[in-house]
Parts: structure tokens; sequence; C-alpha cells
DNA sequence: AAGCCGCTGTGTCGAATGACATAGCGTTGT
DNA sequence: ACAACGCTATGTCATTCGACACAGCGGCTT
């Protein structure tokens, strides 16, 4: 994969990211070391490692995981193109969780004070990457009502939805309402906090029902609506009411 | 109650924080608005509040939580003192949890840019308020992990271990191995996506088993061995294996 | 004192989900 | 060509957990 400057990363081109001044996009340039590809299935982090650097997800899928002593796993949640790796690592001694490339991924590799030189030298910046992770946490703060809360119907549909949204954001030139999708099952129940075979069953259901289709790692909602009121959607149309004082 | 200043803030003095220069502590001091009393149960920032300042937690208990639109809650993660409320809604329009008080409870206030002026006038400050995010997140992610993939007896045992550890740094002079312990059991029921009747009879199974005690308030750990073991902890004694390249 | 309410405790039953077994199918490697 | 493997699919049975019903107990209000 031939390497492109920062300043022109077809990334930035996007409508999902802001814009940033010229300044600030030497800054980061500066900091970049390099970058790296891997194929589906590699450990970018794993779990226990203590000295990896910061990276940002290039190209392709990830997510961060836990897994139990006897193999049991957890994805925490699914990382696409723009999203930081690393962060939480670097902030604290122990870091708990591993990062894993879902599909083929290309990653910018960045120096290991890299956080605090973002902080130091444009406090915008560091005040920007506070608000990345935040934007983060709020992700896992979803999946954990989830899975939680909600029943395996639902858990499938809200996981399909919000996928579904943030890919096709991230893939405006997908035609056909098929936006791309390269989780397996496995990658899904581990998500969910539900058995392969459950998942598969409840996938089974929905897409009998015609809420969805997938092929060939494409995805597509045939009736967003159907799914979205199985979804048991967080603050979608009625917002709780709130007290009057 | 009485205001102090941030100062002589008594917290400070705990293991459990960093030291902060005159400087940090005067900037802190000059952003804090005041000081606020509410009661067990009182919401702090409801669901989907936009305009909620910004809350440094004092003294007793919090819980970050979602609830469906049918009434279902899930709560995210427990506060104790010294814990940052807001952050999250200050970041993304979208404030997509509640913050309610789990026992009466002391917040500090702090105007609305509070977040930008520590990032802006100390980048030190600003990086330890990344810090203190993704020190939280890295919480949700235990409790994601617990709730997805771990029987109801294990996510008690690991949610009882976790709790008493947090409230005994915090309550350093507990006396006779009990630590103050505010929840209910509809605390714990939200918190582990278990119903109430189900908390109810796993909790008993392990007190009768002389694992823990729970009476007045307090908690006590009887069998901290036992209590680790059928709590299958991340990390605990065996690290996962990690390749050797 | 009486009643009410929030919290804990327990039993019975049913539903949602997990475990195991097995099969098909496409891809990859030899 | 063939075997091996990863992923999806489906049936059967076992288990965990939730729903409902009810009781006791202590604190608070009236």
């Amino acid at each position: 994969m031939k390497e492109v400057s920062c300043k022109d990363c077809p990334l930035r081109t996007l409508q999902l990211f802001m814009p940033h001044s010229d300044e600030e996009v030497a800054l980061i340039q500066s900091l970049k070391r390099g970058q790296v590809g891997l194929t589906a299935g590699q450990d970018i982090i794993h779990e226990g490692q203590t000295d990896a650097p910061l990276y940002t997800l290039w190209s392709g899928w990830a997510f961060r995981y836990k897994t139990l002593p006897d193999g049991r796993r957890q994805i925490l949640n699914f990382l696409l193109p723009g999203d930081f790796i690393g962060v939480q690592q670097k902030m604290s001694d122990a870091l708990s969780h591993g990062v894993q490339a879902l599909s083929d991924v290309q990653l910018c590799v960045f120096s290991r004070d890299t956080l605090w030189q973002l902080h130091r030298t444009l406090p915008q910046m560091g005040f920007n990457l506070t608000w990345l992770i935040a934007q983060e946490q709020s992700l896992v703060d979803d999946g954990l009502l989830s899975v939680g809360r909600r029943s395996a119907e639902e858990r499938v549909a809200v996981l399909l939805i919000l996928l579904f949204k943030r890919a096709a954001a991230m893939f405006p030139d997908a035609g056909a309402g098929g936006v791309p999708f390269p989780l397996t099952q496995q990658h899904i129940a581990d998500a969910l906090g539900l058995s392969l075979v459950h998942t598969n069953k409840t996938l089974r259901k929905l897409e009998r029902r015609g809420l969805h289709h997938i092929e060939n790692g494409l995805l597509f909602l045939k009736d967003g609506t159907a799914l979205a009121r199985t979804a048991a959607l967080y603050g979608d149309g009625k917002p709780p009411l709130r007290p009057l004082v």
C-alpha cells in the first residue's frame, strides 16, 4: 500500500470528519511514524500488551474485545476508519483489552508520546481527542444497554441498524442500499453476548420476516422501519419524559 | 454543608488521588461555581438533558444509567467521590444517559466551559482529563464483559469484589472489614442485567456459602478467595497467553 | 396505633437461551 | 481431485433465568 501524506488523506474528504487547519494536519503528519497493514483475524494489540504504539485505523474494520480465562469472548465495540486504537492502553498501566483486525486493515502508526504532544502543542487537538474518546464510550454504553436489557431479537436488530448507519456514512458510494459488512455470525454473537447458534437462529428469523438480508459481505436493510420497531431503539421517536419543575 | 476551598479539599488527602501543583488547584478553584447537595434517588442529570453543567462528585455514591422506552433500565457504572459527571454530555450533542444519586450526595458545580479551559490553560490538566475518561471507559468495558459473558453468580461475585475495592480505597478508615454499600438489590440487578428476583436468589446463595455478608449498608467479604474463584475474574492470576514472534 | 411503602426473601412455573450433534457448501491447499 | 477447514444452517434437549405471586419486616406518615 502506497503511503499517503496526511494532507491528502482521502478520509478527510468524507462528510464524517471535521475540517482541520493546515497547522493541525501538519502536526499530525509530524507525529506519524509510518503505515502498516494486517490481514483479517490478526491482533493489532493483544490483551495485556503494555508497549503498543498508537494507531488510527485507516482502512478496513476492527474490534476491541476481552476474553475470560476459559475462552469466552466479549466484543466491546467495532472500529471503522478514523477510529483511534490504543488510547486506553496508553492511559492506563493495565491494558485490559485486545484489538483485532476484522477485515484486512491498514493502520497509521503514531509515536509513543503522540497523545501528550497533541495536548501540549495544540490544546484544541487535545480537546478533540477527549471528544473522540467520549464518543467511543457512548458506543460501549449502548452496547451495555443492549446486552443487559434487550432480547436477542432486539439486540440483533439494533446492531444491524447501527452498523448499517456507520458503514453507510463511511462508504457513501455504496449502491443499491447494500453496505460492506464483513462480520461473521461469531462476531455478532460475541458482540451481543449470545451463543453462536442462537445468533444464527435469530438472524434467520429476522431475515425470513424480510427485515434484512446479508449476502456476500453486504448488508441490506430491506425494511428499516420494521427493524427499528423490533429494535426498541433508544431515544428514537419518543424521548423519555423529563420532569417539569 | 459548608463550602470547602479546593485547596483544602479533604479528598486530596486520600492515597487515591495524585498530588497537584498549586497552580492546578487554583485553576480548578477559579472554575468552580458552587456546591450543591441532592438526596438519594434524585436525578443529577436526566436522560436527554442537553444543558447540564459539569460536576464532580464530592461525597456519596451515584450511577450512570440508560432506560428503554418501556422502562427497562441498565446501570452503566457506579460513581464514587472524585468522579466526573457530565463530561460525555458536554462532548456530544446527544447525551444519552442519566445520572442519579444513589445515596445523598454533595456535588461541586463547574462552569460550562470548564473542559475547554482546562485544556487551554494547562494542557497537563487536559491530559489528565482524557486519562480520567479512558479510566471510566475501562470500567464500562468490564461491565460489558460481565453482562455479556458471565453467569449470574459470576457477575454478582465480580461486582461485589470490584465495589468492595473501590469503596475500601475511598474509606480507608472502615473498620472490621466492612465498607459502606448503599446499593439495593434493584441497583445490583440493573447493573448486571438480571431480574430483581434472580439477583436476590443469587446473592442469598453466595451469602449462604459464606462468601460475603451485607448488613445495614455495610458489605463484608468473608471469603475473598472463594469469591474471586467463582468470579472468573479478568486477568487475575494467569494472564492470557500472548504470542511469541 | 394503623396503614403504607420500599426492600428483602421464597416458591412455582414458563420462556428464552445455551449445549450438542450434524449437515451442506464454498474456499484453500496439497 | 481430494481432503480439510471455516462458516452457515437446523433439530433436539437441557439449563438458566425471568414472570408472577405472596409473605415478612422496618421505617415513615397521618
